[in-house]
DNA sequence: TGTTAAATGCGAATTCTTCTCGTTTGTACA
DNA sequence: TGTACAAACGAGAAGAATTCGCATTTAACA
């Protein structure tokens, strides 16, 4: 049951958020737009606005339930949060990401902060790269 | 005279190029958005245009003059580039930007993006955090 | 089952950014 | 120095992503 996550999140058990959170577990290995999750909710007998699909998103958010990215592209992307934190590289070329977890670099990110007298919150590292994966448009040079 | 890096960069020597790399010059100490070097540039006798202004920050940008961010908040903010790269800490509560450079964390990276089998092409490090800044609305806790 | 506040869907509105197009302006060269 | 022409400009329309407003629906709980 979906029904728990939100109801433990103080959100009333509704369709679109039972439909959304399903989703998303559905695509774990993916980072979806709202427009994303909008689309692939169309077919799928009631429909869901995408108006909603933004405000689910964002409660899901603050409830801890996903986390957003803010990749280059200038829309937000948002997946499943399943407790630990991580990184990604995203390939330039195809859009590929990949996560990672470098325990050095959150260790020296928590350093430099306290240095400069701030206390962190979170923080966003994305690697823009290129991927060597066949189907990517520009695995060339 | 501005118009020197312009010049080399390609693009004919125009008031409005000329102006906004000088303005960019006069704030190396800040991030500007299109909309603050617009505005910045009204009162400045002869008026820019917020669509000229877009357009030559995306030209500096891609001839190496200045560097575009996408902190949280959803609108690109620009800063000369004075050739080093420096990452960048954001106060959450006032906006206070400060830059940093660590060795450690660009060394881990490129380590990271060889062992997935990327290319590293740029990377994006926010740290968002709580300054301690006396004119900080959110300096308490 | 009825009451009620919360949530939804729709379209309008916002915000940031890019595009279109008629006009202006550097630049190369005569 | 004057002319020609591509490049650049300003203004406003258009576009893309996201949020808002409001009438209607629905989950929660008595
Ligand atoms: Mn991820
Ligand atoms: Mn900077
Ligand atoms: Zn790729
Ligand atoms: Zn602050």
């Amino acid at each position: 049951m979906d029904d728990l996550e939100i109801r433990k999140a103080g959100l009333k058990v509704t369709l679109p958020r039972i439909k959304i959170l399903e989703l998303l577990r559905e695509h774990t290995d993916r980072h979806l737009s709202a427009e994303d999750v909008y689309k692939l909710l169309i077919g799928c007998e009631s429909d869901v606005g995408l108006a909603t699909v933004y405000r689910v998103l964002t409660q899901f958010e603050s409830a801890g339930l996903v986390k957003r990215h803010n990749f280059e592209g200038g829309q937000s992307v948002f997946e499943l949060d399943r407790g630990g934190h991580h990184d990604h590289i995203v390939c330039l070329d195809c859009g590929h990401v990949e996560e990672f977890i470098d325990e050095v670099i959150e260790k020296r990110q928590r350093t430099i902060v306290k240095e400069k007298g701030f206390a962190l919150e979170k923080h966003a590292l994305i690697l823009y790269a290129h991927c060597s994966r066949g189907n990517c448009p520009n695995r060339n040079r």
